[in-house]
DNA sequence: TTAGGGTTAG
């Protein structure tokens, strides 16, 4: 009984780990007893242990007088199974409590190290209560993580627990430093931990978008010596593809086939609208046959990445054309497209002009029992306000709040761009005050919308006053932002300030767009500094920026007004290089420079205009 | 027992 006591008690808590000079081994070694032997000793501990229990639940700062309440010589308070019962007990009813019980032997006693299962007990109730701060505190300052399986155990609770690691980013970072302190090459523990734990740590990491993480947690898989099974394989796939490396997720699933593994059909469908999204719908097609060919059949979530992908305005209207066909295809083969699928194609019409389609597809789904929801709502009415029919947008805007569908800065930014288009500021700008009252926050894309709709009908003070809104808001500018602003202030001969926002750009990293070159050049034009319109083209052609035909013709019949005729000469050669032509009037007007100032021999260039001429 | 998908500017 007494050596049952000892070995392991019902709380699973088991001997003491004692250090040769321990305090406690040392008190019993003096008066002859090594270890519990009568159910007397038992009781005596038990009853100690519940007094420490109560003492340290009720009374504050109890680390002061704990020692002189119990005597250690009689008491058996420092007796490793009373230490173990104390602290299983205050780890079923209060795990902070029962950790500053731990830190305070861990503190008082140097040479102290808990016994595993007492470790165990003590971390997973911390996990239970979700009080990752605090364990990991105890990992740091102490040797609680001395057991393999005790760290095995923790990472997987940890790392199931997205909520707190979405709220607390610093978790898995912890975890991380952790692990890499403990297996680092002079640490005592050499043992790897297991499959299952290391694959937790990778599935965490995706989810956390944390792919930095994700690569140290995989080498130190690697480095460790733990082999990777098919989900870890399907976790690097979906590593690579949210790193747009698709061809890397591509090899590893190569690899993997030709040993006759197929990974899962979420890290495969993931793969596919990786490929999909870059339009290499060559490699779609291959891995969708691979599937078939392993056993894998793709899903609706699969030809939903399909789908996606060829919708995509970027692959032109034909490809909406294939992703319409696909989206038929599949609901004769049984699937069934939900909302998802639904509004991913809806958009996809919508974005190229098929609106008739798109409401046809809206009435379908909801004939099926499909109600749309705030993406589907966002998606047609985008559609209506780029086809410019803002009546319907509103219409299926109020219809969107009426059935209780919020709006959020999505939707706003849709609306208020679709005012912009129609030259409707006013109720742009109404709509963009209210956001705020309606608890909506503005993000980069509010801003860029309406700035640049503010640009096109030349309030450019009111869009100044905007850009100098969001960086008071903390919102980075983006080329977006710039670009209208800059190109607005030039248009208006306001070069300098146009050049001043440049200078803002570049000190913050954006490259500013081609055009937004051009616009400074015909910027100089406007107001008769042809010359440094003509150095800022020279730039341009240094940095192999080809500026627009316009934008030299433009410089060429401002040189030439100026009587600027050999510059005009020289851009007119530079024109011919790129291969642009002059336009008639510019080629009238050079002519008739050229024929007015007799000093000028410039037959070459004055032959090819002619030519052109004719 | 579950995972993974869709909407806004340029």
């Amino acid at each position: 009984m007494s050596g049952a006591l000892l070995r392991s008690n019902k709380y699973g808590c088991g001997p003491f780990h004692l250090a040769g000079n321990s305090f406690w081994f040392r008190l019993f070694s003096s008066s002859g007893i090594s270890e519990v032997q009568n159910e007397q000793e038992a009781a005596l501990i038990q009853s100690t242990a519940s007094k420490v229990c109560e003492t340290i639940r009720r009374r504050p700062r109890w680390e002061g007088f704990l020692l002189s309440l119990f005597n250690p010589s009689s008491s058996g308070i420092l007796h490793p199974t009373c230490i173990s019962l104390v602290i299983c007990r205050l780890s079923d009813s209060n795990p902070l409590l029962a950790l500053r019980y731990y830190l305070w032997l861990t503190s008082s006693f140097s040479d102290f190290t808990l016994d595993p299962p007492a470790a165990a007990s003590l971390l997973s109730a911390l996990a239970r209560s979700r009080a990752w701060r605090a364990a990991f505190h105890a990992i740091r300052s102490t040797k609680i993580l001395a057991d393999i399986s005790i760290f095995n155990s923790f990472v997987v609770q940890l790392c199931s627990d997205i909520r707190s690691i979405h709220r607390d980013k610093n978790l898995l970072d912890n975890l991380c430093h952790v692990l890499e302190g403990h297996f680092h090459p002079t640490s005592c523990l050499h043992t790897s931990l297991s499959l299952v734990s290391w694959n937790s740590t990778l599935s965490a990491s995706l989810k956390a978008e944390r792919i930095d993480l994700f690569q140290r947690f995989y080498a130190m898989m690697i480095e460790s010596g733990t082999a990777p099974d098919a989900p870890t394989a399907g976790y690097l796939i979906r590593a690579f593809c949210r790193e747009c490396r698709p061809m890397e997720a591509y090899h590893v699933l190569r690899d993997l086939s030709r040993n006759g593994i197929i990974p899962d059909v979420v890290s495969l469908t993931e793969l596919v609208a990786s490929f999909a999204k870059v339009g290499n719908f060559g490699k779609v097609s291959e891995i969708l046959h691979l599937m078939i060919a392993g056993g894998c059949s793709p899903d609706l979530f699969t030809y939903q990445g399909v789908i996606h992908g060829l919708c995509n305005v970027a692959s032109g209207e034909t490809m909406v054309d294939e992703g319409f066909r696909i989206f038929c295809e599949i609901k004769v083969r049984g699937y069934a497209p939900d909302v998802v699928t639904y509004t991913t194609m809806i958009d996809g019409l919508c974005k190229s002009g098929r609106m008739d389609d798109a409401c046809l597809l809206w009435s379908e789904m909801i004939a099926k029992g499909m109600q749309p929801n705030s993406y589907t709502y966002n998606a047609i009415i985008n559609g209506y306000c780029k086809s410019g029919d803002l009546e319907k947008a509103q219409k299926l805007y109020d219809e969107m709040l009426s059935k209780g569908l919020e709006e959020s800065t999505v939707s706003c930014n849709t609306m208020i761009a679709g005012m912009c288009v129609k030259g409707m500021l006013a109720e742009a700008i109404k709509l963009f005050d209210t956001m705020p009252k309606k608890g909506i926050e503005h993000d980069l894309i509010t801003f860029n919308t309406l700035i640049q709709g503010l640009c096109k009908v030349s309030r450019t003070s009111d869009a100044i006053e905007l850009y100098l809104r969001m960086a008071a808001l903390g919102i980075r500018p983006s080329v977006s932002t710039y670009t209208p602003l800059i190109q607005v202030l030039c248009e208006e001969g306001q070069v300098t300030d146009a050049m001043e926002l440049l200078k803002l750009m570049e000190a913050e990293g954006l490259e500013p767009l081609v055009c937004t070159n051009d616009c400074i050049i015909k910027g100089f034009c406007r107001i008769g500094k042809a010359e440094e319109g003509m150095a800022w083209l020279s730039k341009m052609l240094h940095s192999n920026l080809k500026p627009r035909s316009e934008t030299v013709n433009k410089l060429v019949e401002c040189l030439s007004s100026l009587g600027l005729v050999d510059d005009a000469l020289q851009v007119v050669n530079v024109m011919f290089g790129i291969g642009y032509s002059l336009g008639s009037s510019v080629c009238h007007l050079i002519i008739s420079k050229l024929c007015g100032n007799a000093s000028y021999q410039t037959g070459h260039v004055l032959n090819e205009i002619i030519l052109m001429e004719t």
